[in-house]
DNA sequence: CGATCGGTTGATTTGCTTCAAGGCAGGTGG
DNA sequence: CCACCTGCCTTGAAGCAAATCAACCGATCG
């Protein structure tokens, strides 16, 4: 069974044995973190983090005190792969749930791409992926909250699935309201409230700790999901 | 006086004369197109555009109607760099004012890069950049409706500045409360109301199509503005 | 000269926030 | 093994920011 980050970077295109090989060896050393922790050292822009399991996320708390989370970061995703152009970014990257993450010096990961195309391509794939996420997250906010949880949960079904971590309508999901809260830019309570309604619906069915979809497509069509902009393979 | 295009690109690092004349010779060419027009054919992916004149939006409209702008391409600007990484993005680009834009070959572009270190240097801070906007925009959304406006203000000015097409405190700015609307996600009824409590407390004075900011560290402070996701020199 | 587009204003409604409690489960220390 | 946290979820009531609905105005333009 081959490790996240193979699984994740075979969605950008073919990569040779030798290149799966290099970037498997990417994976050892890998640190336990624990929940609501930070990943990177601040300002530290030298090091390439690789989510190895868990859920993290970029974020940034705005002056009201409020945080924003922008993106996650699934189990075979890499953060800032690409320095940002001029000096740090001022986001922060913290764990959700308990993770395993791998450190990898920036120079290392760029000599990997100078000496394997296909690596080099799978990174650049990232940065567009990201972009291409960001926008659509964008337009989703424009949504109303159901609609715009709906999405999110949409994408992290298809996300997961693609690195085998999520069944055809089911996932271990172990984020908090809050967190859910933080991403879609609403109140926790009302968060509350409208896994109500999604329940109530028969949207989803959520257990414990897993988010069950019914019928997927009919959640997808309700918060308008298409799977398009995450540049998934098939 | 250098072309949008050099003075933009300037930004990104340092272009050799070369690499400058290069960028001048895609600026010839252009065309005019009227406001509120796509410039870009669906689905036509072989060709990157240039804006040389005037302000257009990267866009899409959500099922329910509303269009929802997700950036601004200044003059100067590129679209769409590098391909979607699979297919074509379902974003359309239109103009908001009338603007010039000139049509170029993908495979040129490409070309160029393989030639002019400095060039494909200069095309990959584009997506940098434009991926850290977009998560900025982000933030952004989870503000209260008037820092929103005012922080669109903030990366308008500084961006039309790059392109020495705004002056210290104020902008020739033609868009329409519609258009900020869109772009806030916000309704354009409100857009007014937020226009207005601006100008009230002195952060904006508003002439026909003259936006000037009285102050601009205080319109930045209220906005929680900080330039530097804009990777702009300096 | 009507038509259209952009801006403005008021009245009403609503989606969501905030505030305030209370409940339940898991984990810890006595 | 129980007592007590603490984190997370849930619920109700009240308030507010922003949407919606519905006019009207002024400028620009064919």
């Amino acid at each position: 069974m081959p490790d996240p980050l193979t699984r994740r970077l075979a969605h950008a295109g073919h990569l040779s044995e030798t290149e799966q090989e290099a970037l498997r060896e990417l994976t050892l050393n890998a640190r336990s973190v624990a929940a609501r922790r930070d990943i990177a050292a601040p300002l530290s822009t030298e090091t390439v983090h690789l989510v190895l399991s868990g859920i993290a996320c970029r974020y940034k708390i705005l002056l009201d005190g409020t945080r924003r989370i922008v993106s996650y970061l699934l189990p075979g995703d890499l953060c800032d792969v690409h320095a940002g152009a001029s000096g740090a970014a001022d986001w922060s990257v913290g764990t959700l749930t308990p993770c395993s993450v791998a450190d990898i010096p920036r120079e290392r990961l760029a000599d990997l791409a100078r000496t394997h195309p296909g690596i080099d391509r799978a990174l650049r794939w990232i940065t567009l992926t990201e972009l291409s996420a960001a926008r659509e997250w964008l337009a989703n906010d424009s949504r109303p909250a159901d609609r715009r949880i709906a999405h999110l949960f949409c994408e992290l079904l298809v996300r997961l699935q693609a690195v085998d971590l999520a069944g055809a309508s089911s996932v271990d999901l172990r984020l908090s309201q809050v967190d859910l809260a933080d991403t879609a830019g609403i109140s926790f309570v009302h968060v509350n409230r409208v896994l109500q309604s999604l329940r109530a619906s028969g949207l989803i069915v959520s257990g414990k700790h897993m988010l069950t979809i019914p019928d997927v497509a009919r959640l997808q069509a309700f918060a308008e999901f298409d799977s398009g902009y995450l540049h998934l393979a098939q």
